[in-house]
DNA sequence: ATGAAAGCGCTAACAT
DNA sequence: ATGTTAGCGCTTTCAT
């Protein structure tokens, strides 16, 4: 009740005021141990007449525990990270953890000096986006010392043995060209920002490695595997490459709709590709989709709003937090997880821009 | 270089490696304090050589200052929020700061409880946009016991004496309708989820309680003053009110079109509004901006796509946040700012939804 | 310049 | 059930 400026009101303030030892009223402040219901109270009173407040800090001290659990991300700024991150939160604050935040804009300098400043804040674990880079240091070095790491939709082979929690994007990309090819399409065009080169794709070790691939490549492998699947043929000249941004995307859709390729529906792999390539489609006037049926990757709100609205494939971006959270925090409780890689579901949202070829 | 398993190397560790005491070894560890050269070598090497991480809980035990922010906030999957985020964590980073989030959701009691949980892991201050609500003794209790809180974009009048770091929200909206005025709009009207009655907001005491203002009364409020100023009646017919969701503008403003009001300009005072605002006029089949001029708000990128594009009122998100960031860092070193309130310009994006009344 | 010792606020044996 | 004591890892007087 009583508002008094207290720099802050310890356990010892407490213990006086109750007329107790420190070390009573610390048990009952802190729930362990026992104490009489008289004590008990003159405590409990005595914390509330103070504002006692534990000090979190002092506490993690000695357990050893600080529950907060550190995300490092490439941006929260992105749509994709943040709906990430609103899972993670939510999932944490529920175990009773909190989230310290930081962006990486995929620099592996600023990844490593984040992942050092939050361990020297003493995170009870680490969820990471991580930067692709050759030699993860920073990260392996957290391992070596025992700190939970669990990836995020993100794995380097030097990483291999690290769980991992990502969206299916080989799944992902089967469902749109499936989705295509039952339509009837069979000239199908994609738009991918994979750097890897599309004849590595065809003669992979069936699974363990496939994790290692960004996901821009397992998308694409998808769209592959889909078509022989189905025993279409894959044209090279419908693989258009792109770098990760719009401009580039538009510019790669524009080229090959100049260049009279007749794909008759086109899937896009990135949220930003979409963009660009739906930019192209919209200045070439192609109807769509009655002359290209068109889908787009994420669910963003434009894609509901232009017409024809665009079907998308829809990653599970919140779930996705909320399960790295989990998979972290079950490792932090010494709990043997079923698998160690989590792998989930994206999904294919129909909407007005795809329809079967004319 | 050597990678053991270290639960954790102390400053112990390593002085005893280094052959010095405790003290020399936390001394030059720390950089504070004065120690030889031969000292300062061979401490370093052996922390080098042990892999030494300080303990930040430890060294904020004791120095008082855990070098942590908390963002209390509504939603980080927002996008106005996760960009504002981007810019305080941004700045939070350059001073050394790293910034824990806390999503609300608009209710009283999980901010409430936020703020205590946060405060008990010692954030050394909050930058907080508070729910709306009559008393916020959570943050009132921060401030009272000496913790640095600035307000992000919203103020109750019991915060009245917060420091706010926010937009300028009357001025956003008297740039937008000024616009449209200036094209030769007269009769214009305004989408506004503004809960308070219009009468109410033209006989104000001219500043200070402006602040304790919601953003959408403000906007609401720089509309009144802009047509005012110009000497535009004002209509009331033309305030179409909304609830804060999408499928409320929209039902809004399609009732505002099919009563023939002949407004010749829209201006939505909110993304979300914005967004069922956009809907109706589709769905009508108006022509933008031949028919009716359409001014939405947030720089969102389906604005951008649709056809025509969207003349939106852009706030500056990321300076927003980093501007909070500054100033709560100020406070924190006891530096006076200019003035305790920051209100930062919004900027109107000309683009094809505006044009003179036919 | 260096070491010894106290203490930040708390928990956890260990006695009583 | 309660009190005494040690100690988490660090910084900071205070001597030397």
């Amino acid at each position: 009740m009583v508002s008094r400026r207290n720099q802050s009101v310890t356990v010892i303030d407490v213990a006086r005021e109750a007329g107790v030892s420190k070390s009573s009223a610390a048990r009952v402040l802190s729930g362990r141990g026992s104490a009489s219901p008289a004590t008990q109270r003159r405590v409990t009173e005595a914390a509330q007449r103070l504002g006692y407040r534990p000090n979190a800090l002092a506490r993690a001290m000695v357990s050893g525990s600080s529950h907060t659990i550190a995300a490092v991300i490439p941006d929260v700024a992105n749509a994709f990270f943040s709906a990430t991150l609103r899972g993670l939160t939510d999932a944490a604050r529920s175990a009773g953890f909190e989230v310290i935040v930081s962006n990486t804009d995929n620099d592996a300098d600023v990844e490593a000096r984040s992942l050092e400043l939050l361990a020297e804040k003493r995170a009870d674990g680490f969820v990471v986006a991580p930067v692709f880079q050759d030699a993860p240091e920073a990260i392996t070095r957290l391992v070596e010392d025992g700190t939970p790491v669990v990836l995020l939709d993100r794995r380097m082979p030097a990483l291999a043995d690290l769980p991992l929690v990502s969206v299916d994007h080989v799944g992902a990309s089967r469902l749109a060209t499936e989705y295509l090819i039952e339509l009837g399409h069979r000239r199908i065009a994609i738009v991918t920002e994979a750097p890897d080169r599309l004849t590595d794709l065809r003669e992979l070790p069936p699974d363990a490695e496939i994790s290692s691939l960004r996901p821009s490549t397992q998308r694409l492998l998808g769209y592959v595997q889909a078509l022989d699947d189905h025993g279409v043929e894959l044209d090279q000249d419908l693989v258009l490459e792109s770098d990760y941004d719009a401009g580039s995307a538009r510019a790669a859709v524009s080229a090959a709709l100049d260049a009279g390729l007749g794909f008759t529906a086109l899937y896009c792999t990135d949220a930003i590709v979409t963009l660009g390539a739906y930019n192209a489609v919209a200045d070439h006037q192609v109807a769509v989709p009655d002359d290209i049926s068109f889908i787009g990757f994420d669910d963003q709100e434009w894609t509901t709003l232009v017409r024809p609205s665009i079907t998308v494939i829809d990653q599970p971006r919140h779930e996705l937090g909320s399960a790295a959270a989990t998979r972290l925090l079950a490792q932090l409780r010494d709990i043997d997880p079923d698998e160690r890689d989590l792998r989930l579901p994206a999904h294919l949202i129909p909407r007005e821009s795809t329809a079967p070829p004319r």
